[in-house]
DNA sequence: CGGCTTTTCGACATGCAGTGACGAATTTAC
DNA sequence: GTAAATTCGTCACTGCATGTCGAAAAGCCG
């Protein structure tokens, strides 16, 4: 287990990479991204400016801690998948495992959502993560279909899944009148059918 | 027609976007966008720092000028298409039709791929200008199935569209051994296919 | 020509993000 | 109690971005 004994040698840590998430988190709704300064959160934390770098190489890194748990979940998922389920089927079920959130974090999940949708320097911070997003959607990808996972098709299939789960999840986002799973699951069926017939809204 | 005419009163511009769009793109890629200071951008057109910000709200959206059309001319490519040709048919038109460049402007566009695909804090700009795009898709679809713009379906498919877009645009700027709409079209056709088949690279 | 208006530019000042350097603080190990 | 290890705070600095204000450079008009 991890966490049970640090007992590490030196001057202990001020603050944890958690806490200056979740204090930057509620400045950044309060009173928007722009208007908070990188001495606020750190001086909510109790820690000088210098030291916030040192945990986050930029002011909108602190809000993508969880996004890298989540890559690594559909990472297994699609490791474990079945060789006889098709790519498609696959990649969707991974997804929504993924996706199954307990209902405490979902009032989180959602400040950091309309966030990422609301200002568009966060929403730019954005693609070094989803990189890593697409990369495990397009290395499955390229197992299956024996291409590398850097050619056209694999590269194709990473980049459109993520965008529409992206859609489902600023939809979800907007309207929050139903589980976010609901979303994902319509909009990786509507991708997977090729958009052939219009599907309403959940 | 513009351009025949300026003579308007005041002090004429020391210089244009697009010039300053041209120095930009060859400091950028000889010396890298990082290394590239504002100041130096601003001296090579003979003009002060300040005027830069005159011109453009930010170093990295001196780039982005060719890109706007391009959404227009898919916006009206999608305004002429006959109703009786199916969805993501008129969609693969328009895109195809708003990406014929003439040869000599090639080395240029490959120029700024390789840059939007290289530097993070350039891809990391786009995502404004992608809103647009992807709205111009999703507002075609809404008016097709009668849904609203912004719900899921349409949204899906704007977001999924350009996903795919931009893989076939990093493809082909990486490898550059066809046309661009070559991979557009094989981008587009796996699309609208659901991923079902694999497609070879072109 | 000479004054007026319009438009753009340059110079200056300012705030904040991000980085490097270096010594101080705090804990464990011996 | 001393040494080693680790983190922190302070200082200094570059660069991006913005606001302010006066000067420059053109056309318009009497």
């Amino acid at each position: 287990m991890t966490g049970t004994r640090p007992a590490r040698r030196g001057r202990p840590r001020g603050t944890s990479t958690r806490e200056l998430e979740l204090i930057a988190l509620h400045l950044f709704t309060e009173q928007g991204f722009h208007e908070t300064t990188i001495e606020q959160i750190a001086a909510a934390a109790g820690v000088s400016t210098r030291t916030f770098f040192r945990y986050f190489d930029a002011k909108a890194s602190v809000l993508w801690q969880t996004f890298d748990s989540e890559v690594e979940a559909i990472r297994a998922a699609l490791a474990d998948a079945p060789d006889d389920l098709p790519v498609m089927e696959a990649i969707r079920h991974a997804v929504l495992a993924a996706n199954h959130y307990r209902a405490a974090d979902v009032p989180e999940l959602r400040m950091r959502m309309n966030l990422v949708a609301t200002v568009p320097e966060i929403a730019a911070s954005a693609g070094v993560r989803y990189d890593a997003w697409e990369r495990a959607i397009s290395e499955f990808v390229g197992r299956r279909v024996g291409q590398p996972a850097d050619s056209l098709f694999p590269h194709v299939v990473g980049r459109a899944t993520l965008a529409a789960c992206r859609a489902a999840y600023e939809r979800w986002a907007a309207r929050a009148d139903a589980d976010l799973t609901v979303y994902l699951d319509a909009a990786l069926r509507a991708l997977a059918g090729g958009f052939a017939r219009p599907t309403a809204e959940p």
